[in-house]
DNA sequence: CTGAAAGCGCTTACAG
DNA sequence: CTGAAAGCGCTTACAG
């Protein structure tokens, strides 16, 4: 199977390559009836542009990067799926990367894009990444990126984020306003913007219903599920069982579920539970899941927007801006009483 | 900003472009010591070799697709992790394209990818897909090409999927054991393979306990969530309710659920379920759900390295092989007496 | 309106 | 061991 080339479409329609490109291009320089005949024989033989040679001459990729700590969450595919559906209608392709919430994946990943692979990039940070400056180097690439969700504040780049300290400080009141006092804060890493958002709306809301802030009731969790499990395990083992849960990642619900039943712990009557999530399922757990649903899908679209923008103008820097699209409280049994 | 070229990186050595793209490929023309001093220099420059560049002149494009239904379902998530983890320890890059379930993006996604731009695709058909015409069309363009999960038999591809047939038997044995009769049984497809498969095994475990097949038990669901719902609604507001339903597809489980949930149906007891399913909150659920849980990463993994034996080895047909990964059964509360 | 030619940044067969 | 040169398949400024 040979594929076909420029020079070969050329030859069959005894044209030069330059007019035959042009014609596919719909170029004012060509004449209506030259484009109808290349038009068609290259639909006839199934002309293809090559997209290394046109990359390569145009300095343009027409791919776009995605890079996320993991898919297998719902907050990430649906984000994925909103990114997807902006490159789709723009005719780009969209490259995946997983960084597992490691560090150095994400470090050799963004270096990996630093040599024009791709004309932008979506980036959510891993729960492990305090130094960013393997962000600002490929941001100072001149190559587009927008980071979603997973944010760090220093980086001059476009954000777009949820609204997460103020969700936080209502889910806290939420939890206040049914009787908890000791309310057990979950993190995924101390490091990135949104647990950090998170842990402040929670502290303001205590300290606003002049509840103490108790540092032994904020357990760091990390990307090792083991380890985590340990830790929810400490937690619920204690004679003082805390009032009730605010868990900042959809998979330290889950363990929460797993842990508590596996201790016979009644939620909610012993514990109340909420969390940041967009479960399909949250409605019918036993007992229904209250979450702090967010965004997902929009967030990426968002992100994907701005990013083309971004693309699409060239010599445009993108600005430093922050947009924040609202969550929602979607109270459910786990924190009921 | 400009990015560093091999003409750069040579200029700066006095050295000529072949040398240093020798020494950068460790070739065993080039001495040790101009090696060592080519990579230092690369290295202080930051010097990335230009994909678009040694692509077009190489003919690879070190990079795969996947193409999938959607990205928000455990399976395809997980299948993704599966495909990702290989691909990066061969040093490929990933392409995503969700079909969302529609023929036609599946036949343009497949056009697109003729060109060049991918070394090999992995594919799991649309539920729509029953002219396989467009895959046919890629692989016989010496493409590479694996299908997973949703194959199509016909297609002469290596094929990575799970034993369907079997455990849909089980499933429906499993269900029998439990004293259901009327078994209703839910199809996302009736083109593609593993849903017919999945019926297969539904139909022949009936027959084998003397029961008849009721095609007015055959449920065939589609992409469209809303249709969907009606006729789940319609099948649990019969006066003769079946006694148990075998779902072919997670999201037609949750369905079930919520349509049982709204009509006040009681499952186990008036209704039991069972479903292919990799939800990971399954156990959680009210009921917890009995799922046939298939191998879903394992199947990605596979897929990608046969992909793989394929790319590696030019000119190297890849056979019409057929692997077949077991899933299992794992019992739940969703089909108790 | 059409075409010849340069060049994008590499790799590699070949010469020396 | 090093380098000059061809060429991968395009696009585009320029000439006519």
């Amino acid at each position: 199977m040979t594929t076909v080339t420029l020079s070969m479409l050329a030859k069959e329609l005894k044209l030069s390559i330059s007019t035959v490109s042009k014609a596919l291009h719909d170029s004012y320089e060509i004449s209506n009836e030259t484009k109808k005949i290349v038009l068609q024989k290259a639909k006839e033989l199934n002309y293809q542009v090559n997209p290394f040679a046109s990359g390569l001459r145009k300095k343009k990729s027409k791919t776009i990067a995605v890079v996320v700590p993991e898919v297998a969450n719902n907050f990430f595919s649906l984000a994925i799926n909103g990114v997807e559906s902006i490159a789709q209608a723009k005719g780009y392709h969209v490259l995946i990367y997983l960084t597992h919430e490691d560090l150095k994946k994400e470090i050799t990943t963004m270096s990996l894009l630093q040599n024009g692979r791709v004309d932008g990039v979506l980036i959510s940070l891993s729960c492990e990444t305090s130094d960013t400056r393997h962000i600002e180097d490929l941001s100072n690439k001149d190559i587009p990126l927008v980071l979603f969700d997973r944010i760090a504040e220093n980086i001059h780049v476009p954000k777009v984020t949820t609204d997460d300290k103020n969700s936080s400080y209502s889910a806290t009141e939420h939890l206040i306003g049914q009787g908890c006092k000791r309310i057990s804060f979950l993190s995924l890493s101390d490091n990135v913007s949104i647990f950090k958002k998170r842990q402040e709306g929670y502290e303001e809301a205590l300290k606003k219903h002049g509840i103490k802030v108790d540092a032994s009731l904020i357990v760091h969790c990390g990307a090792d599920e083991r380890k985590n499990t340990i830790l929810l395990k400490r937690l619920f083992s204690r004679k003082n069982l805390p009032h009730a849960v605010l868990s900042s990642a959809e998979r330290l619900a889950i363990s929460c579920y797993e842990t508590c039943n596996n201790l016979m712990i009644k939620i909610p009557e012993q514990v109340k539970i909420i969390s940041f999530s967009n479960l399909q399922t949250a409605a019918l757990l036993r007992p229904s899941l209250t979450t702090i649903t967010q965004p997902a899908f929009e967030i990426g679209k968002t992100a994907a927007t701005i990013l083309f923008k971004g693309i699409e103008k060239k010599h445009f820097k993108l600005e430093n801006e922050k947009i924040i699209i609202p969550s929602v409280l979607i109270e459910r049994k786990s924190t009921g009483n």
